[in-house]
DNA sequence: TTGAAAAACTAATATCCGTTAGTTTTGTGT
DNA sequence: ACACAAAACTAACGGATATTAGTTTTTCAA
């Protein structure tokens, strides 16, 4: 059998792990085979072994990669010199785009975590507790500062995110509306429901 | 060993479907065993068969009783001589209470349907496609008669069905928060988004 | 061209899964 | 008290699973 294509500027285990992130998020973790997952790669799935270390070791790196990049992105909108609502509109349109750039894997990141094995499951939930409550902080700052309505912070935040994560009906919809007019749409929606 | 306790008023079956729901809920419909799932009633596994046809049985029992209430109530409500922002927000509140009432139903509906067999699978995405259309269909109507803004229908339905969702996260704040603090800023939320 | 490293292959293992068959226990109406 | 039905039990099946061991093939630098 011929050797496993890693991207151009990408090794192979990325490409193993992007078509792990793709069957994931279609079938679920538990429901996606190795014997599956290397078919889908062209190879027998002992093969796979001499790339990657186990199956639990994809999900983890899948996972990981996505709540880094959120985290990342958090901490370089915090830093920014600008009002609240113009950081939570940023913060919702990179959620948008998140979605939309790499939906397998930040799909996989929201459903399938559970099934991330100890310690990387207590971690990954310690670090997505500690990004709600950044989260959670911005709107205080925006009630504080009189830019937002008195509305309940946590709520609002779990409102947002939940509403952005209904992108994932969307990929259904791709080709009926741009990326744009979806990014528009939902920050709108959600920013006029806080605004005072 | 003992026998099966069913609920007051509810049979056997139910008893296991309800707790097949829990755990599907919490560790997703592969990673739940039969044999897991007949420890937590207290019996052996081959005792369950007794009672129910077949694991893939009691996910369907759960994903159309959920399905099936939903239509129900849509259908009740698109009924009513109410405004159209009236009957939104009524339909936002009955999501929000069904995802605190039946948590573990909905969830599993919400979550775990890609794994129903076929004729099953296709049944359910049919109901739940015209389930959306229906809501898309009340939205128009709101556009129509100048009581909402002119924004994105489908967009719409997708972020408040999403942001309605949200509501999984709450089942750990159960106590910091009432059930209709929740209901009446998330309603808000979302309303206000659309409001003229 | 050759030789070593990388990566494919086949074969196999232990474990878990849903479910069936056959048997024993339990509960209930007479 | 007894008989019958309901529902529990034990044993076992065939099949799928992730992974390992051992071997052969491929690739590529010298």
């Amino acid at each position: 059998m011929a050797k496993i294509k890693a991207a151009i500027n990408g090794t192979i285990q990325d490409a193993i792990t992007k078509k792990a992130a793709a069957l994931f998020r279609e079938k679920g973790y538990k429901a996606t085979s190795m014997r599956e997952l290397a078919e889908n790669i062209g190879v027998e799935a002992p093969s796979l072994y001499n790339h990657i270390g186990s199956k639990a070791e994809l999900l983890q790196n899948i996972c990981f990669k996505v709540a880094n990049d959120f985290i990342f992105q958090l901490q370089f909108i915090e830093d920014l010199k600008h009002t609240t609502v113009q950081k939570i509109d940023q913060l919702i349109r990179f959620h948008i785009q998140m979605m939309l750039q790499v939906f397998d894997e930040v799909f996989v990141a929201n459903h399938e975590w559970k099934h991330l094995e100890q310690p990387y499951l207590d971690n990954f939930l310690t670090q997505r507790k500690s990004y709600e409550s950044r989260m959670v902080q911005l709107i205080k700052d925006g009630i504080k500062n009189n830019e937002l309505k008195n509305i309940h912070p946590h709520v609002a935040v779990l409102t947002i995110l939940s509403a952005v994560r209904g992108l994932e009906f969307w990929q259904r919809h791709k080709k009926e509306i741009s990326a744009k007019v979806l990014e528009n749409n939902i920050a709108a929606h959600l920013l006029n429901g806080l605004i005072k």
